[in-house]
DNA sequence: TAAAAATACTCCATAGGTATTTTAT
DNA sequence: ATAAAATACCTATGGAGTATTTTTA
């Protein structure tokens, strides 16, 4: 048994073979093949050879297999399909349109919605890739992508660790939600100023984006928000509004999201922008199905 | 995507590539192989040109493998796994040592349970050939083997077609069984003469063969048997003959299957010989799981 | 005799080896 | 500075082609 040779063979040969197989005449074969009659007959002696096993019984005019011709016959097909398989699923991998991609999605970001419909449509795009998501806060989030339990983030962190990436996805102007009957409610926009000494309701991203924001406008005010219930859940700080506790400030996607009778909205003068929404990621090497994931986001 | 590359990829390459990928190292993996480093990073710069895959990261001094190169990997594993089976295989089913054997066996016939005991002595030796056993009369295995629906046939034929071979596997002396009180059983052997009046109770195939006996002994005589019941099953024909219908002829074996009381053996004179089992299968090429098991029958 | 596979011989592509350079720690 | 991979260059094996012989129906 020349075992040796075996790795010396070809995918060429089983191919040569199963052409030989399938038009049972060595001169056709190799005309199919687009090559010459001998070469071909030397290539299938070779793969005997290298095997150890007569494939073909040439005793007589026509050829034809031997038992054992016949199951490696079988095997070599499916051997061939199983190696354009491989080889086509590397080459998506490589291309990111191929793998596993474990999503995190904090369900109480503002704009966690658009997360969905981005994710939504990766699937669609790349459906060779398993997208698996799950519900976490920001915290976990940070933890699950540190330990390597996530490839990607949907929140709104206040600061990520130096071993994570993010990217805004959604930046919105802040609203104020007030009660229909209040007196800024005669306003059709609220200036800052006239938000100091009310009582807020606000979670603490918002706030502290708030603060600085206020603070990048105008130097000189030493603005502290008076922030009177922390909620992030914006129908909970809606109902708050209504009960009177204070008023709400609330990214501006919540007017459409969350409509609750006998609150307005009135847009802040000067306007302020506020992150709703980031992508969140590990700094390291990108793998292909984060690299293509990531594309997406950013269009 | 230069897919012209594929076929000229050796199984080589991937058991180069595997190395690699378990030494995580080009030198060690060359010397792991018996070849030098060059040529090495050579074939895998090939087998990723080939693929138009980029299998290792090659960016950092200690070689890493790409997702792509990952799942390709374990591909590879499992590609390279089935050629080497596939070649066993083949190389078995050449052997005879595998495949599939249908087998006929007529339980009507004296000496069957010799043909099970050669089938079971066959699976012991072959155990990789599929060995399935019919029950079929010897005509229905003559007309299966010919359909090709059987391979091999147990049976005792009185003759067969010019398509099939056959070869005598048990042939044994035919005794007359007869009841202990009988005028005849004061003989310790009973003179082939004294046959020709008795009322007689045997089977077609066995009454053919002792007339043909009888005349190639003595050509003068007109020997024909007066068969007075006609029955192929030993336990039947041993009640008739307790029953007094007349003397049964039966092959020397039935003395050591059926006992039967008040039925006593006696050896015909001079001992004539029949065969009570032949090995049935096509004339035509002889498949090798059929020449190892035919090769088992003669030994 | 005709069709098909095997053999003989030539040429070139490609794999392997050695020596050397490049690169990354 | 060192270890490891890439590059350059040479040699030789092996694959492909053409021409020819052998074999079987």
């Amino acid at each position: 048994m020349v075992l040796g040779l075996v790795p010396q063979l070809k995918l060429q040969h089983l191919q040569i073979f199963l052409t030989v197989v399938d038009e049972m005449n060595f001169s056709r074969a190799a005309e199919q093949l687009g090559m010459a009659q001998p070469p071909l007959s030397r290539q299938i002696k070779r793969l005997e050879l290298g095997l150890d096993v007569q494939l073909f019984d040439r005793s007589s005019s026509q050829i034809s297999l031997t038992e054992a011709g016949k199951i490696f016959a079988e095997r070599s097909r499916s051997i061939l399909a199983q190696v354009e398989q491989s080889i086509e699923l590397a080459q998506m991998v490589e291309k990111g349109m191929a793998g596993q991609l474990i999503i995190g999605v904090d369900s109480a970001a503002p704009a966690c919605v658009r997360a969905i419909k981005i994710i939504e449509a990766y699937k669609k795009e790349y459906p060779q890739v398993n997208v698996q998501v799950q519900e976490l806060s920001v915290q976990k989030q940070l933890h699950a992508l540190q330990a390597g339990n996530i490839d990607i983030g949907f929140a709104t962190p206040q600061s990520v660790p130096q071993s994570l990436n993010t990217q805004v996805v959604v930046q919105e102007p802040l609203v104020m939600a007030l009660p229909t009957e209040h007196p800024l409610a005669q306003h059709s926009k609220i200036p800052v100023a006239a938000i100091a000494n009310q009582p807020l309701i606000m979670d603490s991203a918002r706030s502290e984006a708030l603060a600085t924001a206020i603070a990048t406008l105008d130097q000189s005010a030493q603005f502290i928000p008076r922030v009177v219930q922390n909620a992030s859940d914006s129908r909970l700080m809606l109902s708050f509004v209504t009960s009177n506790v204070g008023l709400a400030i609330v990214p501006a996607s919540v007017e459409n999201s969350a409509l609750c009778h006998g609150v307005v909205y009135r847009p802040l003068e000067p306007p302020i922008k506020a992150v709703s929404l980031s992508v969140i990621w590990r700094q390291q090497k990108l793998e292909s199905v984060m690299a293509s994931f990531l594309n997406r986001v950013a269009s």
